[in-house]
DNA sequence: ACAGTAGCTTACCCAAAGTAAGTATGCCGC
DNA sequence: GCGGCATACTTACTTTGGGTAAGCTACTGT
């Protein structure tokens, strides 16, 4: 078969338009929610502080349009919608995952040299 | 040992800030291009399509003032600026590598059901 | 002295994010 | 059956941040 492209190339659209997409602002946080399980509008905007209820939408709805999260009405009363991460989204868990091995590694600031001594 | 605490709780404030900062605008790309071994202020700015050397340059001071790059000035003529990953900013690849593998396999747009079948 | 190169820096403008208030649907109390 | 409350948005307006262009410093070659 022919080589991965995930080389670390200096330039690579596929990573540029994926990283720019994860990293939009709030982004990062909703999706951690989601693979969390939590999958109710108001519980994910109580989840993630300092998150309005209207940037929320707009990135449940690019997240929608990207194929990451699927929305489903639930006809109750009050009518309740559930988000929750198809399998693209699933396979996010190794981008949450590295990146908070990366965050608890290096959390203490603006550390230089190795962690651990 | 303790646990560790990438434990995919709801929200983690540590992940939070580290995927807020790794996902500005250009940080990505402009990380991806150090890990390549691209130096240069100029040869950045011409690695990563559509980024301007303002924003290299704030882009990369925030980068400075986190620890994940260091900035030499080498005096000769014309003056050239080194920018260079520290540990904490190598360390960064296996989310570059996360988000590259992810790119991979999903790159063809809105897919929602397993690549390889 | 003037054009050119490298690495910023300032000034200005527009797009993205923040804040607050409004809308639609359906139940409850009165 | 009308006001009030709850969920999940939606619209209007303000503020912040990114985009474009030009300038600025220090040096070199002609």
């Amino acid at each position: 078969m022919e080589a991965m492209d995930s080389d670390m190339g200096p330039f690579c659209p596929k990573y540029h338009r994926a990283v720019e997409l994860i990293g939009r602002r709030w982004t990062g946080a909703i999706l951690r929610a989601l693979l969390s399980g939590v999958s109710r509008f108001s519980a994910i905007c109580e989840t993630v502080p300092g998150l309005s209820d209207r940037m929320l939408a707009e990135r449940l709805r690019e997240l929608e349009a990207e194929g990451i999260v699927t929305r489903t009405v639930v006809p109750e009363t009050p009518v309740r919608v559930e988000y929750a991460l198809t399998a693209k989204g699933r396979d996010l868990d190794s981008v949450i995952g590295a990146v908070s091995g990366w965050a608890e590694r290096w959390e203490a600031a603006s550390e230089v040299s190795a962690p651990t001594g």
